[in-house]
This record gives structure tokens, C-alpha cells and sequence, in this order.
DNA sequence: CGGATTTGACCCGCGC
DNA sequence: GCGCGGGTCAAATCCG
């Protein structure tokens, strides 16, 4: 699997060159098919049960904290899953002319080139080149690409946000994403993380933004679930904490597959867009770019749900029955941020987040959901950066102005104590029997059911 | 009935 | 300047 984030003024799919590579697999073994890529579920023991209670610790006892953004004191759970993960594993670097480099608590290291899981965890794999975007080797994180290059701008070394996923060949195995600021999405130039201290954000689009073409956008490779979601096209259709709303649908020259454009409607006058595509090379790999930002807080549990995507009844595959809630794109949204609703009462994993939802989810729906929630921790990761954010916006947030991410972290709390588990049902949870039977729990649907003390990902 | 999706038309940037 | 291709609009349609 394979999440790139590419910012950047993005010209095309061609320009996904610049892309910081790391591949998931297991808990970060690589779903690549290749199998043999191990993590022990020790490697990722350190992480925190609750990831409320889990700060941004990861960059800010690494020193990163010093973005001098206020939103970098500011995360979500999936935000603090990023630091999770990132905070666990220790060292994502490249050995080639892409080193990013996460230093952390554990002594594993991710070479995100070579994918060389080293460490006191071995994660090696033969990650799939998602060749065109990924033109060199990359096993570990071969699939997860963050890139913050810019085809006309300089862009610093360490200006984007990672996403680790690990994945299957089918989706995502078990997420990880990393903070945006634990990231160097610099093509060309390693980057310590931790040694360069504080992300400098530039983005092209402090740079005087033109209309369209010319303007910042972030691309997001995530694993393409097989399931079809949308009403007609079959496309899937991400869902994330904010709600998007789809207004066309064009068909790319050179592309079989459509690109849709899908807007914020989680609250009017959101100029935030995005465009879900297939890669045109890899039809299991969704090309997400986003454009523009939120003007307003992270949706609330209602306004949410209020845009939320229509969802997909019967046309689901046949577990669909069971957890169509989590398989239609709607109910996607509503159950990730609605606790509310009386999906709560039935899977109260529904509520927790869309994270938690696709873990839930079947094995196509639960891709689905995976890379949805990739996507949306990519959101928040970019909602966090604050990036393109009005100014007016931030403080409101960091103030509790909206209260929404408190208020959300609060439900999760109170849903599940430990979300992180439910993402990394293994690799987190160690490897005792209860946990195990949590995981049965949180993953009825098997997706995360990988064989005790085997965290092989032979797919 | 309200809201989301679909889809053809239109607009606009960019390359030639 | 023209044409191509991508992005957006908006009416029609669908769905809960």
C-alpha cells in the first residue's frame, strides 16, 4: 500500500515524482503481496493506549514542536495516531537521495527506499513500485508516498505530512500516519527530522496563488479499495471527517478511470475541494488531491453528517448487509463523526472514528474505509498544519473556540479508550489473548485478524 | 422533501 | 489565436 501526499503545485499524476515513498505492511510490513515483512508487535507496544493522552509528544519531545504553529499542538486522534506510529518506529529513512528520517522512541528503522525495517524490528518487504509515482525501490513504505515537491517551487525538505500505512495487497492493513511535522517529504534531500527540528511549511501557495492549475494542492496516494461506492461509477468515494460533496466528474485524457471533484459541504462557503482519481498505473491506488482549505473547524458530529455522502445501499457486496453503515460512503461519515447516531449503540467503533469504522468494515468495505481514513488523517494532518487555514480560523481552533476537537477526542475517550488498538489491533495491542479477543471484536470482518504472534504480511 | 449524485455544458488556463 | 484538457456549474435525477 502506498499513501503519497504530495504537496505541491500539482501539474498531474507525472508530478507525483517527488514523493517521500515509505510502505506499509503489517503493522508496517508491507502489504505488498511480498510477504515477509515482520514487525513484532513489541516495535509497537510503546505507543500509548490513549492517543488522547498521547500528545504530539512524538516531534515535541524530539524537539519538532517548534513549528510556531499553533495547530502543531493541535491533533486528533488519528493526528495522535500519527504520532503513534511515528512515535513507535523509530526511523523512516531512505538510504537513497530521499532520507526521511523519523527519529523516535523505538530502535526500528524504516528505510523508506530500501524499506529496510531495521532495528529491533525487522520489516522488510518488497513493496510494489507504484511506478509511476515511485520510480525508485521502496519496500516499508514503498507505498506511502508524501511528497512536498513542487514542479516550480522549492519546497522544504521537511514540509509534509506522512502517512505510513500499512497495507494488504487489498488496502491497508493496519494505518499509520505519521505527523505531518515528523515528515520529510523532500525528494532530493534527506532530512533528519528530528535533527532539523521545527517542519517549515512552504507551500507554494504563499507564493502568490494563481487560479487553477497554479494552485497549491496536496495529492494523496492511498490504496484503491476494490468496493465501488459511488451510485453509478463505481468509483469510492473517501469519506473523512469533513464532509465532501461530489459536483462532477470528468474523465482524464490518458486515464481510464474519471477523476471525481467532490467540495466541502460541511459548511458553507468552504472552498475546500478534492479530486479522487485512480492511478492510471496502479488502479489499486487512489490519487486524492485537495485543494484549497477549510475556512472553518473540523466538522462537528452534525454539521458533518449533514454533508455527509449518500450512501450506497444494496449495491455493497454482500457483508455490505451486515456493515453497510461503515460500507456506504454516508454512513461512512456519519459513523465516524457522529456518535450520535444509533450506529454508536451497535458498533460504538462506528462512532470512534472513520479509522475505527473501517476496521469494522468488511474486507472490501474496510479498504474502503481504510483509505478513507487515510484520507482523513491526511485531512487533519492538513487541517493541522493549518496550512492555507485563515489565520482567524487557527486561533478559534487552539482556543477550543469550536471545541470540536476536544469535544471529539472526548467521545472517542469515551467510545474507546483505545482507538490506537483498534487501528493497530496487532501491532499495538502486543500479543496477549485478550487482546486478541478485542481484536476479534474490533474486526468481526477479520480484517485485522492476522495470526497470533505472526505478523508475517503474507497476502 | 431535502440533500446528494450524475452528467452535459460552459469556462478557463495552458501549450502550440 | 486556437484548440485541448481540466475544473466548475447547474439541471435532472436519485435516494433516504
Amino acid at each position: 500500500m502506498f499513501v503519497s501526499l504530495h504537496m505541491d503545485n500539482y501539474q498531474g499524476e507525472g508530478d507525483l515524482n517527488d514523493i517521500v515513498r515509505a510502505s506499509g505492511g503489517g503493522p508496517l510490513s508491507c502489504a505488498t503481496g511480498h510477504g515477509s515483512n515482520t514487525v513484532p508487535a513489541s516495535s509497537w507496544q510503546q505507543f500509548p493506549s490513549d492517543p488522547l493522552n498521547f500528545p504530539s509528544s512524538a516531534m515535541e519531545d524530539h524537539g519538532l514542536n517548534a513549528f510556531g504553529d499553533p495547530f502543531s499542538a493541535m491533533r486528533d486522534p488519528l493526528l495522535h495516531e500519527l504520532d503513534v506510529a511515528a512515535g513507535c518506529s523509530a526511523y523512516f529513512s531512505s538510504p537513497n537521495s530521499t532520507d526521511h528520517i523519523i527519529n523516535t522512541t523505538s530502535s526500528a528503522t524504516v528505510e523508506a527506499d530500501t524499506c529496510n525495517f531495521s532495528g529491533s524490528s525487522t520489516m522488510v518487504g518488497q513493496g510494489k513500485l507504484f511506478e509511476e509515482d515511485m520510480p525508485s525501490p521502496c519496500n516499508i513504505f514503498s507505498r506511502i508516498q508524501i511528497s512536498a515537491s513542487s514542479s516550480k517551487l522549492p519546497v522544504s525538505p521537511c514540509d509534509s505530512p506522512m502517512i505510513a500505512a500499512c497495507v494488504s495487497p487489498r488496502g491497508i492493513k493496519a494505518p499509520a500516519v505519521l505527523p505531518s511535522d515528523m515528515i520529510n517529504a523532500n525528494t532530493s534531500k534527506s532530512c533528519l527530522i528530528d535533527s532539523t527540528g521545527p517542519l517549515q511549511i512552504s507551500s507554494p501557495r504563499n507564493l502568490g496563488i494563481k487560479r487553477r492549475k497554479s494552485q497549491v494542492k496536496k495529492v494523496v496516494c492511498i490504496p484503491a479499495p476494490a468496493a465501488a461506492n459511488s451510485r453509478s461509477s463505481g468509483e469510492v468515494v473517501p469519506s473523512d471527517l469533513w464532509a465532501w460533496r461530489k459536483y462532477g466528474q470528468k474523465p482524464i485524457k490518458g486515464s481510464p478511470y474519471p477523476r471525481g471533484y467532490y467540495r466541502c459541504s460541511s459548511s458553507k462557503g468552504c472552498s475546500a475541494r478534492k479530486q479522487v482519481e485512480r492511478s492510471r498505473t496502479d488502479p489499486n491506488m487512489l490519487v486524492i488531491t485537495y485543494t484549497s482549505e477549510h475556512n472553518h473547524p473540523w466538522p462537528t458530529q452534525r454539521n458533518a453528517l449533514a454533508g455527509s455522502t449518500r450512501s450506497q445501499p444494496s449495491k455493497n457486496n454482500n457483508n455490505a448487509a451486515a456493515a453497510s453503515k461503515i460500507t456506504s460512503p454516508r454512513s461512512q461519515t456519519q459513523n465516524a463523526v457522529s456518535p450520535k447516531e444509533e450506529d454508536l449503540k451497535e458498533s460504538s467503533n462506528d462512532a470512534l472514528s472513520p479509522t475505527v469504522a473501517a476496521v469494522n468494515s468488511t474486507a472490501s468495505a474496510s479498504a474502503k474505509g481504510e483509505s478513507e481514513d487515510m484520507e482523513k488523517q491526511l485531512e487533519i494532518d492538513d487541517a493541522e498544519f493549518g496550512e492555507g487555514i485563515p489565520e482567524t480560523y487557527r486561533p478559534a481552533l487552539m482556543a477550543g473556540d469550536s471545541q470540536q476537537p476536544e469535544d471529539f477526542f472526548a467521545e472517542l475517550d469515551e467510545i474507546e479508550t483505545d482507538p490506537l488498538n483498534l487501528l493497530f489491533p496487532q501491532g499495538f495491542g502486543g500479543g496477549d489473548q485478550d487482546e486478541q479477543k478485542e481484536k476479534k471484536t474490533m474486526d468481526p470482518f477479520g480484517l485485522f485478524d492476522w495470526p497470533p504472534g505472526n505478523n508475517d504480511a503474507s497476502f
